[in-house]
DNA sequence: TTTATTTGTTAGATACCTCTAACTTTTATA
DNA sequence: TATAAAAGTTAGAGGTATCTAACAAATAAA
């Protein structure tokens, strides 16, 4: 019985799923959740005491914010049909890498199992979208893979891209300016002691990457 | 520069734009629209006051109401969406002739023209929709078919389907029970005097259809 | 530990879309 | 043409999602 929910509350418990996953503490904030959702800390807090009245977020006033097992399910499936479309847009549209997220912001809210179920199926059953990401499947279940990012990586070693972490359009657009995408392989060739930017080389193309920038991008040991 | 407009906005257009292009008369009432929008016509009232000041309908309290250009100009962008969202659905996700219409009355709200205009070349620009209406191009243009229904075919006359009039699921899927579909030959048997029903035979299947049913399907002769 | 800062909450207001109930205008009918 | 019916409008209200401004609690700093 999936509660008929609206844009703005599927938005609240995407964020909160984000939050929760990436914090590790798995807890959020009002006013962390406010500033993801570009509204005000008064907003965010009505709208989590609608969603706790809806049994999808437990909290206490003044505690930390989580989810529920329902909260939960659902959020991973708005997650699930976000990063199916992204799939959709990037390989059978032929969107760009950094295009997909805004437009798939907007389908993930489409009510319908079928046409998800369907579109995964037109896919041949993706695991991972344009990003990296996992696709959660229909129960919610989804590849984790063992994250490594490009900071940590020696100089004089090579390792394969398998995602970012950072889905903003500018990093994203940064990201295809240096010539990288998924699957790509990038050897570190030298890091500056002083501030740890690193010199790569992607394809023949050789860049010079800040700290912050490695830091984004999830990579597997060759 | 297309305004921004709300899903219930967009709506409101394209049941305007319907019913305008129905009635042969170019007009159409609030109580009429209300009952298209299942709202009241107290809320259509209000509605198209705000229309009325963007400037999308032109109408004088207790005159009838019309699309201004640019009003057509948005109700057709959107009928050009929904039915390359249902040519989408039927021919690449195996959706049913009778399941597309619900699915892209959300999809259709989707706000990205180059989403729209790469979906629209991934189909190869198609020129009907599978209820065999047709589609907008990008400047609103449409071919326009001379439409006789079946009602009008001679007794041991055949015609082929074209499309059908009526979209509701309870026709579609009558339609569907009769073995009837887009490009089907139908062949018209006979037809009482007294209630216009036909007997008449697709693929070898013989039906009795209604003359209200008969109406609702758009043929061309042989 | 007292104070300052950050974080979170409440109250009151607005815009949007909807309703019901009462009223007005237009159209049809007797 | 007078009246009844249909069509259209207005006023007042409610729910959702948002805001600002003011306040309260928890945490960090002096």
């Amino acid at each position: 019985m999936n509660a008929l929910l609206s844009h703005t509350e599927e938005n609240y418990l995407k964020t909160l799923i984000k939050l929760v996953l990436e914090n590790a503490n798995s807890e959020a904030g009002t006013n962390e959740l406010a500033s993801h959702l570009a509204v005000k800390p008064a907003t965010a807090n009505d709208m989590l005491k609608k969603l706790k009245e809806k049994g999808l977020v437990s909290y206490e006033k003044y505690g930390k914010i989580n989810l529920t097992n329902q909260g939960t399910k659902i959020a991973l499936e708005i997650i699930r049909k976000h990063r199916i479309w992204e799939t959709f847009l990037y390989e059978k549209l032929d969107f760009s890498w950094d295009e997909v997220h805004d437009v798939a912001e907007q389908l993930e809210h489409i009510k319908s199992d079928k046409l998800i179920d369907k579109l995964e199926k037109f896919l041949d059953y993706p695991e991972f979208d344009p990003h990296g990401d996992p696709i959660p499947n229909k129960e919610g279940k989804f590849k984790v893979q063992h994250k490594t990012t490009l900071a940590e990586i020696a100089v004089g070693k090579s390792c394969k891209m398998i995602a970012v972490k950072d889905n903003s359009n500018s990093f994203l657009q940064y990201v295809v300016k240096v010539g990288l995408g998924i699957n790509n392989e990038i050897k570190v060739l030298s890091r500056q002691d002083y501030d740890a930017m690193m010199l790569i080389e992607v394809n023949g193309q050789q860049s010079s990457v800040s700290q912050k920038f490695a830091e984004n991008i999830f990579v597997v040991f060759d």
